[in-house]
DNA sequence: CATGAATGAGAGTTCATTCAT
DNA sequence: AATGAATGAACTCTCATTCAT
């Protein structure tokens, strides 16, 4: 009867329960998440999740932030190799479109975020979030000051840009059964892909700021 | 020690607990609204939600179904007196703005409601979600037709109008506590007022579709 | 908006109250059986129910008593035309299974009572238990005091008997089920009807009376 | 204000809660029995419960098939000492008889089982049930073959056994209670202890049998 | 006599969190 | 670092019972 402890590598294990509660709160959201389910993916017992993370409100700040953070350094990246403000647009809204695409958790989870009684959500995160607009906010203002775009109020095209495709994506699976239904004859772009999507936000917004 | 006697009124007391319901809801999301807190917003027994309402679950979809009945009744009622395409686009937008800026709660449940799991919307709400975008789609629609509009993707379009009429909504808070802080100098808009809001999107969209 | 208020016979509506409930509780046990299903089966108000019987337990208490009694009677209807003991016990036999078998609800209702903690019976329907106990008692005594019978523990033969067809009556459809299996190929008397049933017993306690 | 700390043995909070269980159901029957009151008696946590457990049902199947499965081991292994079919049937009732009657809790159980809707009886409790029906079933049959017994019915007669010995137990309280009362003068068996029961019962049988 | 609205107590169950090892 | 046992508070929902009309 020797039990047998499983020994591993620390940040192995804090890694993995991130990734998980990644997917888990994307799918299910914070409240209909629970840390046994988190415990069962994980292979982990359910105690090491409150060893590594203050507690669910904790895992899941950690979550958003960690999400943030890679976003907004792949757009950031991307952002730097391009030089007028107008490749500079075209490659935030195309970057977002694909890791969003790609993430279908995250914008489901940043639209209620958003919308969740906004004044309440963390220092660290409500940092990570504006980090992303100093960005956008950057290249319009940039663009306004070469004389490229007009007419722009950042905030408002901000959240044009980031509304549209968050709606689009978390809502392809409703879009699909829709138009499987027979009489329901509108138009929903069911079978448009995200780059089809992106491409036509990009076309509209540009048609807005020259 | 004194009873209290209650109203006894039935319409009464099942609109005091939809009307509730819809700001715990809207505040709260589905999961994090318990039923004791409700009982105690509205002075009612907690019993009496279930007497009225079959269950959670079921309430929940009065909810949401009446505030969309009563959105697109708003809506469809000031659409008929408008003629041409434009005009019934510009009511669309500054009466759904509207709406929403006076019912905060409509927004932030309406935003979760599409990004959570849409697949799972039980029939009637999918049904009242579709009828407002018909409208929609049948005021571009008239105007391809009449030669006025052009470039449309109705589908994208509406959640460029609903998205950003509900983030802005929805982040005002977030949003003034933003321009507050004081290492922060972007502008968020967080002044700006609905009407303002609503009149640069539609002109925005004009231009899109002209 | 006239409100129709249906006017009953008193009487009438409470011995449908005391019918249906007969059947509820004997199909469901005391505690499984719920006022409002009640309230449902009768067409009447739930409150009409408190109207007529104090509470549950009192209603309940007023439906055994009622099958009691109405045994008691038939029963001892049918022994006052037999002459010799031996005859009264076939009668006493024949009856009971008889009664219990067109009242299937019954033998389920007595099981249960006679088994729970039974020091807190009330009073009545004691009383009313004692009853058909007395009349058996006193057929066995006056068969011992004519030299017909022997060997009597009335109380134990009390016991065989009714325990015997109540149990051979509860449990028929659980036989049937069991018969119907394959790998189970045990005689369970599915077939049995209950004059069998009562014949076969009815031999057996004269083999041990006599 | 000390935190006691609890024992943290699984096997033993397991057993505890079972054994607790059996007492409680038998005295109370399922529904009646709540889980708060099980966790006073355990003095464990009423989650705990749970924990270990799936649910109310689940504890209640496993308490059941435990009790069921205990007597049928002790009838069987004093069944295979015995030789002659007489012998075993003499084992049978006097095993059975004693069981009973030293967990009294067991009788009241397995009568509301068999009379309350037994139909739906979960399969591996079915299960259990037959078992011991057909160990007695064996002993008839093989008493027919040897030409020692003839006239069997068993299932009549194995309900007779239990039926009678059953009820002989669970109204042990109510016989006593009634004696006591002066206007009751018939006999009720009341001081008879189980041995002497079982004695008689023994006897009877034998005369069906031979 | 009859109703529907209202209530309070409690049911079973879940879950984030902590303790002892 | 890791575990499984244990906990307490909360949750949704039910139900017998009563009140006002």
């Amino acid at each position: 009867m020797k039990k047998i402890t499983k020994k591993r590598d620390a940040t192995l294990s804090k890694q993995l329960i991130l990734d998980s509660a990644k997917l888990l709160f994307s799918k299910k959201g914070f409240q209909a998440s629970s840390m046994d389910e988190l415990s069962t993916m994980t292979g982990l017992n359910k105690a090491m999740i409150f060893y590594y993370f203050k507690n669910k409100q904790g895992l899941y700040e950690a979550v958003i932030a960690e999400i943030l953070n890679e976003m907004y350094l792949k757009i950031s990246q991307k952002n730097e190799v391009e030089t007028t403000p107008t490749r500079q647009l075209e490659s935030f809204i195309k970057t977002y479109a694909n890791y969003a695409c790609s993430h279908p958790y995250f914008p489901a989870l940043l639209l209620k975020e958003l919308s969740s009684s906004g004044a309440k959500i963390p220092e660290h995160l409500f940092f990570a979030m504006r980090k992303l607009y100093a960005l956008f906010s950057q290249i319009i203002k940039s663009g306004e000051q070469s004389g490229e775009f007009k007419n722009a109020m950042p905030m408002i095209l901000y959240f044009m840009i980031i509304g549209t495709l968050n709606l689009m994506i978390t809502t392809k699976p409703i879009r699909q059964k829709a138009e499987k239904s027979e009489e329901f004859n509108l138009d929903t772009c069911a079978s448009c892909d995200i780059d089809e999507i992106a491409d036509y936000l990009l076309l509209q917004v540009e048609k807005i700021l020259l």
